[in-house]
DNA sequence: TCTCTCACTTC
DNA sequence: TGAAGTGAGAG
């Protein structure tokens, strides 16, 4: 574990930082002639791995160096190593710093986005994971080109209420369920240049969402106990533990590092795009959610109408069969009359059960039926924001930002601004304002600025932590066909290291100390696990998961800077680390594209605690493993088999139906969907598509009698009467392919 | 509500 | 060709 070998110092120049240390060096001189060691540096020695910033005349380099590897080695305090050696200020050996960046994010899909966000967001979660859909997926400009970027993104929750999914809409249920273990997921290609973040779309869509708190793929990385972004353990993981009928709120994090093990002490650049906000749920509640997603998601083609391989088609062309029928043998019967009402509810039902369009995903069916569509979106809107909204949950775009979830935390310095966004209006300007006095006029924490297209930039007066959480959720209430523009957080780790006259140094020592202590990096602050506020809001939530490392860490808990260097250097150190099970998991960093860095400070859950975590967290959920037979909602929830965003389709017998909504989708849709609309408008596909159109109203017949009707207009009332009917009658001979599915063909 | 299986899809 | 992702639907 030597300097040298971990990091090749080439003579007279600088050596990096350390991710030990404070990525910003503290503004005073640091250096001090070994042998000399100022008063504030009583006893700083070299960490095993190379802590300190050094540079090496060269002419003595090689001794000095086998001096300091032999020290490193040994634990030797600098004291013994001579004066040749000098301790540079670490700043003037970041080249990193001397390049500033810039970093604006844009959310890639932002269509699809929008409209998954319009329609009441809404994401399957599963025990084996689920993937996201939408996918996150964003474009990144402004980075330094040749510096090294981490790009992570996690999921925290966006407010402290659980949801139901009652009369089409998402209410609050009640105060939400103990929160998940942290997790976050680092893009896999991370390091990398800003060059090459800049040069693709940054897709996370191989981030899963699970349910399954067993989930033993988490691997944590310790941040101090007021880091600004992430405090406490984090776990890395491709899974992120969510709690079902729980809002969520994406978070995307630029970190300017070129080692996953400086994340802890590197600065974060966080942007959060409000529309990327969702419910987790284990199964889907919200029909217009699940169109949406199988309108757009190519691996749930086989659930479109215009799918090839459909399961449902062979079902709808019985119905077809079965319809054409009906029509004809009531037509034989004189009932024409029937058969106009029918086909003006099928007028009515086209759009919401076009075929081929409906991979546009547009809300049409609002345009003709404003009492289903639009009326539900403004509904969950209403529901979203409106009184019966909890108000603690309103979360703010400011308040997402993790200062706000973890209350008490010191300030921090926090820039916050809204990325450019393309055609985005500065959607924060508002809210910012609206939020609380106490957010405006804490101290300068927090400076927030809107950074439009050249727009202007708005700085907000910073805010403290907690305050800022409770008070800017107010400012959260999102008009739901806003456009969104990202909120940005930076954060500056080191201004928290940075502590008392002499920043940096107070803190520096009792990481290197640390280290020392343990034999290995392990990431964890002083104080972290401190008997305070810091370790209980910590257990709050993970407290079986950090069982084991709190249990390791006592002997450093309780201890200041000071002590802790004390205990260095009276070689106290090694009684509490020699507790932990600190093992590498390379094949888990390799799983993520990590590269492993030599210090290896990932360490995993023990799997023991996660199983504990896993039982203590069910104990408080329980309450939705249990259920009663009865209570399925099943038989409450109708399975709507229309789709009210599809686009209609001009069918034989109706070609008046909207054609003229097209432009506007395609417009709409974006292009993701402009093969859809373009499929739409050809006419080729009007003519595959008629058909199954009429399979789907005999599908959507079959299936949404039951809600329908109270919104219907009246002519479509009387529609839906003549089609319930017909769903009556052809319902019975429905049953029988239907049961034969798994012996069909 | 949750979990599992199924048929279907993409890659 | 098969692994993996998908919603439907049953339990």
């Amino acid at each position: 574990m030597s300097l040298s070998m971990r990091d090749p110092v080439i003579p007279g120049t600088s050596m990096a930082y350390h991710p030990f240390l404070p990525h910003r060096a503290p503004d005073f001189a640091m250096s001090a002639v070994l042998g000399h060691q100022p008063p504030f540096f009583p006893a700083l020695t070299l960490p095993p791995n190379g802590a300190a910033a050094l540079s090496l005349p060269g002419a003595l380099a090689k001794p000095i160096m086998d001096q300091l590897v032999g020290a490193a080695e040994t634990g030797i305090p600098f004291s013994s190593l001579g004066p040749q050696a000098h301790l540079r200020p670490l700043k003037t050996m970041e080249p990193e710093e001397e390049v500033e960046d810039d970093p604006k994010v844009h959310l890639e899909a932002k269509e699809l986005w929008d409209q998954f966000h319009k329609r009441g967001t809404e994401m399957v979660i599963t025990k084996s994971g689920r993937r996201m859909f939408p996918p996150f997926k964003v474009r990144c400009s402004g980075l330094d080109k040749k510096a090294k970027y981490i790009l992570l993104m996690d999921i925290i929750a966006a407010d402290d209420c659980r949801y139901k999914f009652h009369n089409s809409r998402w209410m609050v249920a009640g105060k939400a369920d103990p929160e998940m273990p942290k997790r976050m997921y680092i893009h896999p290609d991370s390091p990398a240049t800003g060059e090459q973040w800049m040069s693709k779309v940054v897709t996370f869509h191989k981030l899963k969402l699970t349910n399954n708190i067993s989930d033993k793929h988490g691997f944590t990385l310790a941040f101090p106990s007021d880091h600004a972004t992430w405090q406490g353990n984090y776990s890395f993981g491709t899974q992120t533990i969510l709690n079902s009928m729980h809002k969520y709120q994406p978070r995307f994090h630029i970190v300017r590092a070129n080692d996953i093990l400086k994340l802890p002490y590197s600065t974060f650049r966080t942007y959060l795009f409000p529309e990327t906000e969702f419910i987790a749920v284990t199964a889907y509640q919200n029909d217009k959610i699940t169109q949406l997603k199988i309108d757009n998601n190519p691996f749930a083609k086989g659930f479109r109408d215009t799918g090839n391989g459909r399961r449902e088609k062979r079902k709808q062309l019985t119905l077809q069969s079965m319809r054409v029928f009906d029509e004809r043998h009531k037509k034989e019967n004189g009932t024409s009359d029937e058969s106009s009402s029918e086909q003006a509810a099928f007028n009515c039902f086209a759009q919401a059960s076009s075929p081929a369009v409906s991979t546009v995903g547009t809300s049409n069916l609002k345009d003709l039926c404003p009492s289903e569509g639009e009326s539900d979106a403004e509904a969950e809107s209403k529901e979203e924001h409106g009184p019966e909204a909890c108000d603690a949950g309103k979360i703010s775009t400011t308040t997402s930002e993790e200062p706000c979830r973890d209350k008490g935390s010191p300030a921090v310095k926090a820039h916050l601004f809204a990325a450019a966004e393309p055609g985005g209006r500065p959607r924060d300007s508002g809210r910012l304002d609206k939020a609380s006095p106490d957010s405006r006029h804490s101290p300068a924490t927090i400076s927030s600025s809107t950074r439009g297209l050249g727009a202007e930039e708005r700085r907000s007066p910073g805010r403290e932590g907690a305050a800022a959480a409770a008070k800017a959720e107010e400012a959260r209430a999102l008009p739901g066909k806003e456009a969104f523009a990202p909120l940005t957080v930076q954060t500056d780790a080191a201004a928290h290291l940075a502590q008392g006259p002499l920043p940096g140094l107070g803190f520096a020592p009792g990481l290197a100390g640390q280290q020392f202590f343990n034999g290995h990096p392990l990431f964890l602050h002083p104080g972290q696990f401190a008997m305070g506020s810091a370790f209980s809001s910590l257990t709050a939530g993970m407290g079986p998961l950090l069982a084991t490392v709190s249990g390791a860490s006592t002997g450093v808990s309780g201890l200041d800077s000071t002590a802790m260097a004390s205990a260095a250097a009276q070689g106290l150190s090694g009684a509490s680390a020699a507790t932990l099970p600190f093992h590498l998991q390379q094949h888990v960093l390799a799983s993520q594209g990590l590269a492993m860095s030599p210090f290896g400070s990932l360490f995993p859950y023990p799997y023991t605690y996660m199983a504990a975590a896993a039982a203590a967290s069910s104990a408080a959920a329980s309450s939705s493993v249990h259920r009663h037979p009865f209570l399925n909602l099943n038989t409450m929830r109708p399975r709507l088999r229309y789709s009210p965003y599809s686009i209609p389709v001009p069918v034989p017998d109706g070609g008046s139906l909207l054609t003229t909504a097209l432009p506007s989708m395609a417009a709409a849709a974006g292009p993701l969907d402009a093969k859809a609309a373009a499929l739409a408008a050809s006419p080729a596909s009007v003519a595959v598509d008629s058909g199954s159109e009429l399979n789907s109203r005999s599908s959507t017949l079959s299936s949404s009698s039951v809600s329908l009707s109270p919104k219907l207009c009246p002519e479509k009332e009387a529609a839906t009467s003549e089609l319930q009917s017909i769903q009556r009658l052809v319902s019975g001979l429905e049953a029988k392919p239907d049961r034969s599915r798994s012996a069909s063909p």
